[in-house]
DNA sequence: CTGAAAAATGTAAACGTTTACGCAACGTTC
DNA sequence: GAACGTTGCGTAAACGTTTACATTTTTCAG
């Protein structure tokens, strides 16, 4: 039933290199690099005779070699929290097309939004000798990492992170995003435009995502603007599964919200999940907007109200930039990408309260 | 307003090699390098001496110098579909975590369900010297790619695709799966027990993933030990964001089916959502089941009844397979783990027809 | 033909490591 | 005090490429 799996013995011959390719078409190595790269002059005659030596060996040319070689590895180093985000997994794939279009490779590593981990997962890329880096951080405005990479000279462009104009402290390093302050003021008009007044904000925690925390200051404009109270957004761990405690804590305010804003599109789908299994209906009893435009999103009933990012397109533009960064050009700034708002099912209208809310007035 | 990013000129000094570390601490290399990897021995007063250089002159160990010279890259080469689904995702994470513990880092490439691609891309990887691969291939009976492998003794490990038992044809390749045939059959029994007789399957295409012709065996089972006729699946191309044009037309069959059973939940919730497009009721007009498990399934409204796989842990355990391969030991055969159903809202009891389905009998 | 420019190829030195081997210096044992 | 094992370290040869430079061959105008 069981077999054995191992080198075939008969055949099992090192690998064959640049040298014995040469050795059997009868010319040198150099003339081999240069068919194998195209670089050079060499006559079609030999070209052909050495490519057939390479197919006849089954030559694998060593990128060890070569890049040690050249000093230089066409390989872009990608750090991202997660894969398990759509976000990061649709941006990765902007990422690696716009690579393969300019004959780089990606190589990529997560943090598991672990900030510590920032540090050590890039160092490794770095020792694998990337040409460049593109990274989403913690905090973009206090990074080690950064600073390291800044003194160093070495180019990244930031994904996702936000630098520059909202805060003095921030210094402005290469980035591609959308404006999270203006969309998250954006979708929170939405939802006063709808007749909600009391309007809280969920969150992960900003420690872990300074985006996050930039929309919350959009929420915040858009309530001081209409004349409102803001309120603290609620803070919740990162992959928090359950949130109905917390909702359940939020519902029993003597003023309970009529409507929530969530930092992104998973909290808010988990959030719409356990409104239902404390009895709520969504938008009936509460009214919902996210924040990313995950596919997802449009799949739930009702279809979720949220910003829409265009993920797979920041990670293209990064891909640009950085190309740009590492051929020395000059650097213009940040760059924000336009982003959409979906009005999807989960915002509604504010209705005066039935039973449930008995002070829920709008 | 913008900055000029450039490497800082007066410190732009080249990075470090190892021989300047050894020149600053007064050693030989072979010392810095015995330093550097806890091998041979060393007094611990010139250990110290050269970790503190090390640290002064911020050494950064040229990972392909070491590749290169050790001829073994410490490095897994990862081959999926695509990133941007959830089970691959997870899976990921599974093999990151693994290896991570074994003191190996992981080298991803997609394909994107190019059956075309596997080759240039794992190719690709073992340019770069990969010590070991796990894939996820089209059709693992009939692949180049393996047979490659295989023909040079190069150590791989299967995920999700389910290699050996029920085919003839099939050689027993080391594969990291959920057994398809069975736990097909299984959700597919699960429907029939509830009083639906004509039950039908969705599928992407078989040409694309042998596992979901698996799982067609499964259903194809089910039907005829129950007595009933079987029809050949409907075949969807991947990522198809728009099934209801297929929907309506199995819809208006003279006798349709009153449960529908997809080959992976991407599917199913696409079908759900767009059922809902024609007007139906999931699942009081039709009852529906996918396969795979995938997180979102359970924010449905109603839940999405399906297959679970483990998918993370088939991640690791294929690590763990591999492992053993590279270190010459037996290799077992096929490893088939466990799978659980997920009894959903999507699926209820068959109930004779209203007046959508005049022919609609249970 | 001749000579020189152009084209084709070869030689050998890097790139940054690891590691086999050798050699001192220093106990330890009889 | 000779013989010998141990410890600590240095020397230099790989690993598989690319590429500057040198050298040979071809081409072609005069």
């Amino acid at each position: 039933m069981s077999r054995i799996q191992s080198p075939d013995q008969t055949t099992a011959t090192k690998a064959p290199t640049i040298r014995e390719v040469a050795l059997v078409a009868g010319v040198s190595v150099a003339t081999v690099s240069r068919v194998l790269n195209a670089s050079g002059r060499v006559s079609s005659k030999t070209s052909e005779a050495v490519l057939a030596v390479t197919r006849q060996l089954g030559f694998r040319p060593n990128l060890l070699g070569r890049n040690l070689r050249a000093t230089r590895t066409r390989t872009i180093g990608v750090v991202l929290p997660s894969l398990n985000h759509p976000v990061f997994a649709e941006c990765l794939q902007g990422i690696e097309a716009a690579a393969q279009a300019s004959n780089h490779v990606i190589a990529i590593s997560t943090t598991g939004y672990q900030v510590e981990s920032e540090e050590r997962v890039s160092e490794r890329l770095l020792q694998q000798r990337v040409d460049g880096l593109i990274l989403t951080v913690a905090d973009a405005a206090r990074s080690p990492v950064l600073d390291k990479l800044d003194a160093e000279g070495i180019p990244y462009v930031l994904v996702f992170n936000q630098t520059g104009q909202r805060h003095a402290s921030q210094s402005l390093r290469p980035s591609v995003s959308v404006d999270n302050y203006s969309s998250g003021r954006q979708v929170v008009e939405h939802l006063l435009a709808l007749g909600h007044q009391r309007v809280h904000m969920l969150a992960g925690q900003f420690q872990q995502s300074d985006r996050s925390h930039q929309r919350f200051l959009g929420y915040q404009a858009a309530m001081r603007a209409a004349g409102l109270p803001w309120s603290t957004p609620l803070e919740l761990p990162f992959n928090t599964s359950d949130t109905r405690a917390e909702l359940q804590d939020l519902l029993n305010r003597r003023q309970p919200p009529t409507a929530l804003f969530c930092s992104n599109d998973q909290l808010a789908m988990t959030v719409m999940r356990d409104m239902r299994g404390l009895g709520l209906r969504v938008p009936e009893d509460i009214s919902l907007a996210g924040f990313d435009g995950v596919r997802v999103g449009e799949w739930m009933t009702p279809v979720l109200t949220t910003v829409v990012q265009p993920t797979a397109e920041i990670g293209r533009t990064a891909v640009e930039l950085l190309l740009q960064l590492m051929a020395g050009e000059r650097y213009l700034g940040p760059a924000l990408l336009h982003h959409t708002l979906r009005l999807g099912g989960t915002s509604a209208r504010c209705k005066t309260a039935d039973g449930t809310f008995p002070s829920n007035e709008c």
